[in-house]
DNA sequence: TCATCATATCAGCATGTGGTGATATTACCC
DNA sequence: GGGTAATATCACCACATGCTGATATGATGA
């Protein structure tokens, strides 16, 4: 059972999905998934402004997401681990069968829209 | 490459997560991975109020990472796919690794209460 | 050293969103 | 049918947080 139990665990956890659950910071991770990038090569791969990208960066590398390494005026950011990679298909291999689902989840977005 | 490519996709994928990227669903979650539970063992289970855990589960329902059933007077909700659970298993091993990283990622939450 | 490029940081704003309390709905038991 | 338990829904509030623009830092080249 190595399942999240305590629940600071799982606080912890939760932490680390919120990396995945936002479009930008996917899209980075995406990008990244290709191999190490500059910030503007993610710049200009995901369209995202360059301080919102350094700021999303920021947090990825704290949160040991992503891994940094400088050279001259660059800055190489890579995956830090196989697995950040892993579960992003994982979660694609899921969204396959529940995408319906998660295209109409909009509980919190949008108010009326539930029309079918 | 089965990886996330469109940005239609990521906007999804995003989502996906957002289910997880909460302590409370996280809860819930973690808690259906044992198996089938009422509205009300959850929120046993989980020491959050009633309402709160028909909100968070109305998400999850519609997002199609949970699925209900209701006998008589009790509704029993419960995992919809054996991947939402291996989600949250390869998340717990990636965290055995960047734990340290994502106790510090506090970059947009300042909150500490994680004295323990 | 100065100019410039690459990146990081910060304050402020707007919005998303989780929590709560009240209430509605539904199903059961007497 | 009345009462109660189980669940769902809603409005509201407070706060987290993503985005932007301005600016700071740091490295390179002339």
């Amino acid at each position: 059972m190595l399942l999240v139990a305590n629940p600071k665990s799982i606080d912890i956890q939760a932490k680390l999905f919120r990396g995945f659950s936002d479009p930008s910071r996917l899209s980075i991770l995406s990008a990244l998934h290709g191999g190490a990038l500059t910030v503007s090569e993610i710049v200009e791969a995901t369209g995202l402004t360059q301080s919102n990208v350094s700021n999303h960066l920021a947090c990825l590398r704290d949160c040991g997401l992503v891994a940094a390494e400088q050279q001259g005026r660059f800055v190489y950011y890579e995956l830090s681990d196989k697995r950040v990679g892993r579960l992003l298909i994982l979660a694609d291999e899921l969204l396959a069968d529940v995408a319906k689902g998660v295209y109409e989840c909009t509980r919190y977005t949008i108010k009326d829209a539930k029309n079918g």
